[in-house]
DNA sequence: CGTCAGGTCTCTA
DNA sequence: TAGAGACCTGAC
């Protein structure tokens, strides 16, 4: 990766496995929008960012080079070797196919918090309306800021505090159900009796076991946290899709003792190409 | 209008 | 351990 500062932000040329639109289009992350064509906004942590796809895909990060070291190189898991992973499939020739379509896809390094609760209100619904229940709950419990750069104001996402203090609120979000769990959820980390920041030096499986312990979170969950939000980057969560793409080309046994160390990252790959090639193709 | 969606809980056997 | 039913609601 080559990093250039103009007046407008940065600009990343020779990218490896850098494709936002596969990022953002992989089930992930759920506060990125393509703002116009080639534009993407997204907010992470208390921050927002303007990506533009340049001339020779190269991509220029509207950001001060500071911002973009001290945030978004650790966002987008830059230090991590994606070329490497992908060669690592060599020999299977479903997911050698999965790594060329979904090539350009990363895992974010998202906050934690914000995952446990965008995870919570995925269940047994879809991309389109998760996004549209997380950003009602972001501009009802989400604090207002201002952009640095003068692109207007926007929402942060709730605190635990917010969340577990206002749960009638929550309850108007149109999460269904799941209000109960959200709440719950926050008031477990408002206390301090789940310390996400603790999960992450503990082992998976010790982190696995707290998230599942929580009203609410399953494996399937718990497992999205860990590899969305705590950069345990072994688990392998299975969903719908990864079962259509186990089923089909696998016989429903899938060895991932292979990837060891980075099983969700090779999820990723299934995940993002099963869903391109459409529920009609598992028929 | 129905159907369905990146699940989990609860109850039953 | 396994299976069935309940659960909220917007997007299509």
């Amino acid at each position: 990766m080559q990093v250039l500062e103009v007046a407008e932000g940065v600009i990343l040329s020779r990218l490896d496995s850098f494709n936002m639109n596969q990022i953002i289009t992989s089930g992930q992350c759920f506060r990125w929008n393509e703002f116009r064509k080639n534009v993407w906004r997204g907010i992470a942590f208390d921050t927002l960012l303007e990506i533009e796809l340049l001339d020779n895909n190269s991509y220029l990060f509207k950001c001060t080079k500071e911002t973009f070291y001290s945030l978004w190189y650790d966002y987008f898991d830059f230090e991590r070797d994606y070329e490497q992973i992908k060669r690592s499939v060599e020999g299977d020739s479903f997911l050698e196919k999965a790594v060329v379509v979904g090539d350009g896809i990363r895992i974010l390094r998202q906050d934690s918090f914000e995952i446990l609760i965008t995870f919570i209100i995925s269940q047994c619904s879809n991309i389109p309306k998760i996004k549209t229940n997380v950003n009602i709950l972001c501009q009802k419990l989400g604090a207002y800021v201002e952009d640095k750069h003068g692109r207007g104001g926007y929402h942060l996402f709730p605190t635990p505090k917010a969340l577990a203090e206002n749960p009638e609120l929550v309850a108007s979000c149109g999460v269904g159900y799941r209000d109960k769990y959200i709440v719950n959820a926050a008031r477990k980390v408002l206390t301090g009796e789940l310390n996400l920041d603790h999960l992450r030096t503990v082992s998976r499986e010790e982190a696995f076991d707290a998230l599942i312990s929580l009203y609410g979170v399953g494996r399937k969950v718990a497992n999205c946290v860990l590899l969305f939000g705590l950069q345990h980057l072994d688990g392998f969560p299975i969903d719908l899709w990864i079962k259509k793409v186990l089923d089909k080309h696998y016989q429903g046994l899938f060895d991932t003792s292979r990837y060891n160390g980075y099983r969700g990252v090779i999820q990723q790959y299934m995940f993002y190409y099963g869903r391109t090639l459409g529920a009609s193709y598992f028929e």
